[in-house]
DNA sequence: ATGTCTGCAAAGCTTTTGCACTGAT
DNA sequence: ATCAGTGCAAAAGCTTTGCAGACAT
């Protein structure tokens, strides 16, 4: 719990700061839509969070879930996804080391995992291809191992 | 020339012997996508591919080639990919060894380049967390050298 | 007081679906 | 002669935009 407010009132502060850099404003609704993304684990869409966010006191559309998610991703407190459906999933990114997804095609379940040879394939591609990497995404498709028992049967 | 109508051949008969093995039709209107497909190299979407074949002789919908296109995937001849833009990008894939992507986040130009250490990782994750892969999909999104010399002026 | 941000609704885009017709079998 | 596949248009999702009003500055 108080780790939990401890690392609200972090994100809390960062998101003040970028706001006051890039001269955007500090209105409630986007500290709310920061708190609520905070306070919950895993990946997520913007229609769950508008729904999420309407089942309580909130009072909030969806442009401006849009909007704000694209402050979030700018301070880089919020990661965005493309995992091969239409719509887009984001999770929270702060005090979350970078990690790959495993993405199970059978039942849509998404599993995160590191592996540090991707560094080693990145040094290689910034020193000899000369490309300058801001971010990646390893997403492995295939079966999880609940999926892989249920379709044996 | 006769090289890219040997591939040609090659992959109609792909197609027919899948299409055969699932009983679909040999309609004329698969086989101008799939030649339309074979005929240019590089990435694209399907309404740029709608618009490229409304520019030639053919008479096709959307509909027809969104469902072609379905079909082609399951029989791997061409690969889907979502690069973080909300439109799914394709490329066709026989005699293409599977590569992977640095996407310029400035241009939008994308580079295909190749690195055996990828399979390391996959091994891993088969092996250690038990998942089945199918595919995978690693996407390095940052700036090419030309913008990167763009952006410095 | 000013002008940005908001909610709402409408529009935009990509993709899917319904329907009557065409054509592969 | 069937009925799967097609074109067309309309619908369905996700996302963006326009506008009048609210509110952070």
């Amino acid at each position: 719990m108080s780790k939990n407010q401890n690392l609200l009132d972090e994100v809390t502060e960062i998101f003040t700061d970028y706001l006051m850099n890039n001269n955007q404003r500090k209105t409630p609704e986007r500290y709310a839509i920061l708190n609520e993304i905070y306070s919950h684990d895993g990946h997520f869409d913007i229609e769950s969070l508008y729904i999420k966010m309407k089942n309580q006191k909130y009072r909030v559309s969806r442009a401006t879930l849009y909007n704000t998610i694209e402050l979030l991703l700018d301070c880089h407190l919020v990661r965005k996804h493309q995992f091969g459906k239409s719509h887009a999933q984001f999770e929270k990114s702060y005090y979350n080391k970078q990690h790959d997804h495993l993405i199970c095609t059978s039942c849509d379940k998404v599993i995160e995992f590191c592996d540090p040879r991707i560094q080693g394939i990145m040094n290689f591609i910034e020193n000899d291809m000369n490309f300058k990497i801001s971010r990646h995404a390893l997403n492995l498709y295939g079966l999880c191992v609940d999926c892989q028992t249920k379709l044996k049967n």
